[in-house]
DNA sequence: CGTGCTATTTATAATCG
DNA sequence: TCGATTATAAATAGCAC
């Protein structure tokens, strides 16, 4: 770094973090939002700053959702090899607790299971053991509503009994 | 940039765009982690690459379950008082679609619900329309599992019902 | 506390082997 | 196609207000 070096350890000088935090998070942002734009991937970024309720998040909603799409423009062709492979997500959740940095199984499942489930899970598995109770019942409503919402959708296609 | 300067836009050239995503997404990865050390802040990132199944995923799923952890160390006080307003989130959630980078919400809803459910549903809030058949299949057992989870959890606090 | 400046360190596009 | 090198552009820590 500029000047003097800083030691990648947190930093206790209150003023100076908040100042990091400033200055870092933009040049953040912006070297993920320029990735996604010059290599055209799908990619999402959440950082909670202190004193903030809301996390910094990108990209926003509107444009998860056009890079999410994308996936679901692929030829079809394309998708129906993913959809071959059931078994990779499974053994995935397995492993999941092995898993680190880079070091991914590289197993053929479903792209978009991975994106919405690893997000909602990755935090805490299937224990929920520290949760509030406050937390655990609102997480319960909106888990049913969305359950409810999959059900509707099946349904439609008659595999409502799955 | 180094030499010649790059425009940000799509990089049509194969090669090219697979070097700058082989050289860039370590530098992202490296970057947001040193901003959570420095800052001690959660954070968490996903970015998919071309050809590959398994999202970069950081940080690990340990390291993520520390950072969430460190919320529920916060002094009881503080907890209660997140705990006081609930319909901030239901809010939250009806003005979702308009929601943007960095223009959110100041609601005093709890930082974890958002966290989890932000993530979860980020994509597709409540329609699922455009998920194909074997994506919908998946999502609702790994949903069910997740509602048991929390069932469990809230049976043993005497709250089953709710 | 925040804003701007500047000396440096980092990150990286192009190039080469 | 890939790693190593190099020349530049970007990011940013400390400082001055």
């Amino acid at each position: 770094m500029p000047h003097g070096r800083v030691k990648l350890q947190w930093i206790v000088n209150n003023a100076k973090r908040r100042a990091t935090m400033k200055k870092r998070l933009p040049g953040l942002v912006k070297k993920i939002s320029e990735l996604a734009i010059l290599c055209d991937i799908p990619a999402c970024l959440v950082v909670y700053r202190p004193d903030e309720e809301q996390p910094a998040v990108w990209p926003s909603t509107r444009e998860t959702t056009n890079v999410v799409q994308k996936y679901y423009d692929l030829p079809e062709s394309k998708k129906l090899k993913k959809m071959l492979d059931v078994e990779g997500f499974q053994q995935q959740q397995v492993d999941k607790e092995k898993a680190e940095l880079f070091n991914a199984h590289r197993d053929n499942c479903d792209q978009e299971i991975n994106l919405i489930m690893k997000q909602f899970i990755a935090h805490r598995r299937h224990s929920f053991e520290d949760l509030t109770t406050e937390v655990l019942i609102h997480l319960k409503l909106k888990v049913k509503e969305s359950l409810k919402a999959i059900d509707t959708r099946l349904q439609k296609i008659h595999l409502g009994g799955i």
